[in-house]
DNA sequence: AATAGTATTGCAAATGTTTTCATAAATTGA
DNA sequence: TCAATTTATGAAAACATTTGCAATACTATT
């Protein structure tokens, strides 16, 4: 503890204290085993006395890597998202990288803005949310040739590598579960459809179920709600004071649909048989409320923990042709839908 | 677009490119008005059409600052953490940070492994959550001498800055609500609380207010529930399918009263005439069950955000003498609690 | 014992930037 | 018009590493 200069150890004190060059420290760790056990065994004393600390700042100057991966979410503040940014963080960590995490709130030039930070830190790789982004933000991945990743969505003809499920087909299985109980009066909720392809597919899809069974949802039946679970209660609650109320809703994502069942719980409806509530997302939690809430099962642990596996490797490799990923879902019927009583 | 060597422009290629030096170049984007405005904006053209971007971490070798601060959390997949994160990130970001964030899953140990990840990568500031942190990690940080914050927890003898809410405080409204309704069988569950003294201040300052007010809870009436509302509606169920079950709950935090609330219905318990349950937190949410989950109210989002704000100017500053920020609670009486009707 | 490898190490150049110092050009005051 | 400032720019050193190359020491083979 004699030298102890608080911070400013670099890799030449180390190798002072050693009694060796710089370039066998450093070797010593990138190459172990291109250095004697002993010599190796007395720098690893050296950097335990002095509480050197590598720095991948400079290390990166050298052409080497980052060991950062960049993710740009929406935001981090929804079940969702939650989710699969924890599953990917975990990923990522196992390989060795760090996660520079940022959020644009639903706002695609900031999104650019964002990217652009994240490219500043030279981050190795880039994991976006979906496919929807401004011609910009292609324009600059291209450019500065960042690997990149879309996660959450999956389309086989994406110009970038992407893990996620098919959107289009959770609409449809949400909507064909409740054309298969029967119900024909039917309600919509769902968050803004532009700039956001996933919910964007999923009502597409939904829609078409509809459209095919003969179905037709009044406008005044399709809401919009943002993400959040008080103004999706809200919606939901003047969508049910209506003269004429739906049978049964779909809500474009499981935040949406504890909305509603909350709501229709506030005014007295019971669920299900006065009113079905169908989500989408399978979110932590959804299993729990009472009733069990009915949901088409996206497996965000999943997605997260993929995209962030493979997208480890991806970025390590040299090999740049672009993969895609896609995850199952499944229906889950819980308590919230129930066939038509008439 | 004649020169579009991908990826590999830096700034001696802005230089050229704008015939000038790369002193000239460097000057332009940190001391914009030492330059002449013409020069400044040929070189602008240059860097738009080379679509230079900077590099933080060539410049972070110069004492120069990362532009980074380092978050390390339980868990990023928690309605808790989650908004104080989102806060936190949006607060530094505006003051032109990146987040670098880690988390550990309540293992202090791996968080200490996650502090030394982010110090490698130079970051320019520390926050962690709370106050416990092995040994080691306290060594750690002041060994390399990083700027720390802990956020979450208040101490006014914390030995680094904090921005946070009194625990212990909220622990005791909550319990005193309780008893001021006139309850005496009190169930409480809590997480664990080794290693996370939010939690553990929160049952001291609860248990201290029913002690002083004669109310003992028997050990049987303490269960322990991880942070998920499917394992606390389970423990829940436990405890109120005892032969002798409390008429109130009082939760460590509001996911774990939502767990309980479900509970409560699953088996046609009515809340609050039959249970009352009392959370801690407030959390997105809280406010929209039915009925409205009755709780502490700790601004999570506000914390965030002072402590973002906080401490980017704290690092940046020269001044390294440590502050203290304590948020203020505030009770919300919902529809979960009521007073004993006997 | 001499030769050919092989294992281990150090030197120096390179990485992309910022900053100090020096120089040149332009402006001011007399 | 000349000296004294002021303004604008460039050259070179510095930052903390990695790595190619060369040098040395050691080992095995004949």
């Amino acid at each position: 503890m004699d030298i102890k200069q608080r911070g400013k150890v670099d890799i030449v004190a180390v190798a002072n204290a050693a009694k060796v060059s710089a370039s066998t420290v450093s070797r010593s760790f990138n190459h172990p085993d291109l250095v004697n056990p002993a010599t190796r065994k007395k720098i690893d004393r050296a950097v335990k006395k002095l509480g050197y600390i590598r720095n991948r700042a400079a290390q990166s100057m050298h052409g080497r890597r980052s060991g950062t991966i960049g993710l740009v979410v929406p935001t981090i503040n929804h079940a969702i998202f939650a989710e699969v940014i924890q599953a990917f963080s975990d990923a990522i960590d196992q390989e060795g990288f760090t996660l520079l995490i940022a959020s644009h709130g639903y706002d695609l030039d900031r999104e650019y803005e964002m990217i652009r930070k994240l490219m500043e830190h030279r981050v190795d790789g880039l994991a976006l949310i979906g496919l929807d982004h401004t011609r910009e933000t292609y324009r600059l991945l291209e450019q500065q040739d960042v690997p990149t990743l879309a996660i959450w969505t999956h389309d086989q003809d994406s110009p970038i590598p992407c893990v996620g499920a098919d959107n289009l087909e959770a609409g449809r299985m949400a909507a064909r579960h409740l054309v298969g109980l029967g119900h024909r009066e039917i309600g919509l909720i769902f968050p803004a459809t532009q700039n956001n392809d996933r919910a964007r597919q999923r009502k597409i899809g939904a829609l078409e179920v509809f459209q095919s069974a003969g179905i037709s949802v009044p406008e005044e039946w399709q809401p919009e709600a943002p993400y959040s679970i008080a103004q999706a209660k809200q919606m939901t609650l003047d969508l049910l004071t209506l003269d004429q109320r739906p049978k049964a809703i779909l809500c474009g994502n499981d935040v949406i649909a504890q909305g509603a069942l909350f709501a229709a719980q506030r005014i007295g409806l019971q669920v299900p048989q006065d009113l079905s509530i169908m989500g989408i997302g399978d979110f932590k939690g959804s299993a729990d409320t009472e009733p069990g809430l009915s949901t088409v099962r996206i497996p965000a642990g999943r997605i997260g923990q993929m995209a962030g596996s493979h997208f480890s490797s991806y970025v390590t490799s040299e090999d740049r042709g672009l993969f895609r990923f896609k995850c199952n879902l499944s229906l889950v019927q819980r308590g919230t839908t129930a066939s038509v009583t008439r």
